[in-house]
DNA sequence: CCAGGTTATGCAACTAGTTGCACATCCCGC
DNA sequence: GCGGGATGTGCAACTAGTTGCATAACCTGG
């Protein structure tokens, strides 16, 4: 039940239309929460019936048009309520590691190509988000002026209070950020150690 | 699509009834891919019907009377399969980091409990794996006798491939215990590093 | 001998993510 | 001015995990 609220919060950060919604997923918060426009538009269609959200006004035929959504204070209201909740961790839930206990009964054959794959994968996410730690938070563990991975969160009168909400909310997004990096080097590490085992000489 | 394969695995480790099924996932391969007993019937029914497995035969009635299953060749010719080839890793989906995302925008209220409890039980999985480990493996990286995690693969006659194979098997179950300890101990940090990041002045 | 908890099997409805496709509009080049 | 790709919206069917509950056998104590 998490999706109608990572729209929330997207929305939040800037009205969009379903398929700009799309793309800001697939380079933000699609990294720990995926969705496929088809979701995305669903779950549109729901938050409206609802009346978290509204389409902003506009003329001329409704099919294959651009349409623009934006938060209600309904709808404000209910990310609060649940960013505020709990939620179980869910599981962990990995083939790879299914399919390694598999190989520990039937054998390893084909198992170093597929591990080396998802190396090459994980590396590649890595990279990415390396690269986005580098343009969004170039002072390492610092606030300093840097904006934040996406959402410029609408930046008119800055009182002080105003500032120092800005200044944790980068380090939110900063700290959610090292996360996919901190998982991603994981698996790094974990790929390269358990090939080297795998190829080992059996003792 | 891959419970019937978790299934099967743990189905050649040890012929078992439902219900065993059901408890050994918890202990075991269900750390990386839960299931509740009624996935497990329900699978159970699937197997059968496909001919992969096969319900030992017994007397007396039947609903409510224990059942053992046991894989035919079929099934372990479509679970070796299925290891040799290959998935796309799954994305990581985790509302805890689009809570953070959503706490960046409408504010950090309730935030902090709800990392502590993460963190404790985190903190709790990571201490149960590092049981674990101590457990089956104790001479560290090494193969020295250590019998895995649960499954004793049915040992007879030892030739000299069959002790390789094993020594392999156990390996390949370290590993996998090493990728929960390892994540474990990543959220462990991270969780750690956030709250302080998120109790810290802003500056 | 029977009430009540434990063990065990299983169905049904629900929820949410995935896949495949349909269809409209816009715009650019020929 | 029109054919085709890019942009954009959306439905429908499917798959798989979750939740809730029904039911049977068994065992133990009063």
């Amino acid at each position: 039940m998490s999706l109608p609220h990572a729209i929330l919060t997207a929305l939040l950060e800037k009205p969009s239309s379903g398929l700009e919604l799309t793309r800001r997923f697939d380079r933000s918060i699609g990294f720990f929460w995926p969705a496929t426009h088809q979701q995305i538009y669903r779950e549109l269609g729901r938050l409206e019936t609802a009346g978290l959200i509204r389409a902003l006004p506009q003329d001329g035929p409704v099919r294959g048009q651009k349409k623009e959504y934006e938060v209600l204070p309904a709808g404000r209201a209910e990310l609060e309520r649940w960013t505020a909740g709990g939620d179980e961790p869910k599981a962990v839930r990995e083939p790879l590691l299914l399919r390694l206990r598999a190989a520990a009964v039937v054998g390893t054959a084909g198992l170093d190509a597929e591990l080396s794959r998802h190396l090459a994968l994980h590396r590649a996410q890595l990279a990415d988000y390396r690269e986005i730690e580098r343009r969004d938070f170039p002072a390492d563990g610092a606030t300093t002026g840097a904006r934040a991975a996406e959402g410029d969160s609408a930046g008119q009168g800055d009182s002080a209070a105003q500032r120092d909400s800005a200044a944790q909310g980068d380090r939110l997004q900063h700290a959610v950020l090292r996360a996919g990096i901190g998982l991603e080097s994981f698996w790094v590490e974990w790929l390269i150690e358990t090939r080297a085992a795998l190829s080992a000489e059996p003792s």
